[in-house]
RNA sequence: CGCGGGGUAGAGCAGUUCGGUAGCUCGUCGGGCUCAUAACCCGGAGGUCGAGGGUUCAAGUCCCUCCCCCGCAA
């Protein structure tokens, strides 16, 4: 068939990365939905979401319906899509702007479904301590993540890796994945498997509050949350000197109270007990500064040993 | 005008309330000690206190303006 009129769904840098590659590949974007700008800088200022900016830097016509699903819904149709292709745009498509593409809609989606459907798939496979993961392009249906899977790549995911270090190569591979997919939906080879429902699993979105660290968990679950939550929300904890966003760990043979301080010293860096092992602090972030090593922390926090990871004062 | 924290030596901080010699920990340089050290002792260098203006006999500190960093809001 000739060149299909494609609209694209999509927000934050993730989605840029799928830009790119049809860019690249040589499919043209017809238009691009993304979300509202939001007042997001210090002093109330509002930033377009990168996905605009990407369009309006090739003079994309860019649309930002409040809900696609209500407001979005004509100018969608006007475009008279052939496919539509999403990546992390925020927002639930309605029955009716899925019928709208008559080759339906491709979803790029940062896990191997069916696992890890949802909107955080990548921190949530960092906090279970996974070691591999991958992208999946699906047909969009109306479910959450639940439609037909078309093709999968896998990836392993590095030690000390992050989510933003993680999703930044997801999102190339899923770039990769998405224009392998458009070439054999336009040639009819492309494969369509429904998803295996009893192999699947659902995590929510990010809250702050899920940060807080339990220092009566294993040392390796802790660095795993730290690690699945940076940097956003990032795993935190109370301690002497108040609440310390924790940026980057590692587990350590050690032990004693969970919680308790078994190393504070500006040279050896910052040890606190688990309830299994120890987890060494490797940079940190305080109230009102900026993020660095544990270890400068210390020289102007000086830190007991033995005093308590658990309240402040 | 959305709210709040911050900028003082290479690093991290105190000092600002109530103006009166620029401090602490670490690093660094030199010397010493020890079988030994991320150990210890002695000595030194290193600061336009974010920028500009104002008040004052005197400003890191008080007043005005500006710049930069960080948190809240996903």
């Amino acid at each position: 068939m000739p060149e299909p009129i494609i609209v694209f769904m999509g927000t934050p840098e993730y989605a840029v990365a799928s830009l790119n590659a049809l860019e690249q590949a040589g499919y043209p974007v017809a238009a691009v939905f993304t979300q509202p700008d939001k007042p997001k800088g210090r002093g109330g200022k509002v930033q377009a979401p990168p996905a605009k900016q990407w369009a309006l830097e090739r003079g994309i016509p860019v649309y930002q319906p409040r809900r696609i699903r209500d407001d979005g819904v004509e100018a969608l149709r006007a475009l008279q899509p052939d496919l539509c292709v999403t990546a992390a745009f925020g927002q639930i498509l309605s029955q009716e702007v899925l019928d709208i593409p008559h080759m339906g809609t491709v979803n790029v989606h940062a896990s191997l479904l069916p696992q890890y459907r949802g909107s955080a798939p990548v921190n949530w496979a960092l906090i279970h301590g996974e070691t591999v993961t991958g992208v999946t392009t699906m047909m969009t249906d109306k479910g959450i993540d639940t439609g037909d899977i078309l093709l999968q790549k896998e990836l392993a995911i590095l030690p000390q890796e992050t989510a933003g270090e993680l999703t930044g190569r997801l999102a190339l591979l899923g770039g990769e994945l998405l224009v392998e997919t458009i070439g054999k939906l336009l040639d009819g080879t492309c494969p369509r498997t429904p998803q295996d429902e009893s192999n699947m699993s659902y995590y929510p979105m990010l809250t702050k509050q899920m940060g807080l660290m339990d220092w009566s968990k294993s040392a390796h679950a802790l660095v795993n949350l730290v690690r699945g939550l940076n940097p956003w929300p990032c795993a935190y904890t109370p301690s002497p000197h108040g609440t310390l966003k924790v940026l980057s760990a590692r587990a350590e043979e050690a032990s004693g109270a969970p919680g308790m301080v078994l190393e504070a010293d500006d040279k050896r860096g910052l040890l606190v007990a688990c309830g299994e092992g120890a987890l060494r602090i490797q940079s940190l972030q305080a109230p009102g500064g900026r993020a660095m090593a544990a270890h400068d922390y210390l020289r102007g926090h000086p830190m007991d040993m033995g005093s308590r990871m658990t309240e402040e004062g």
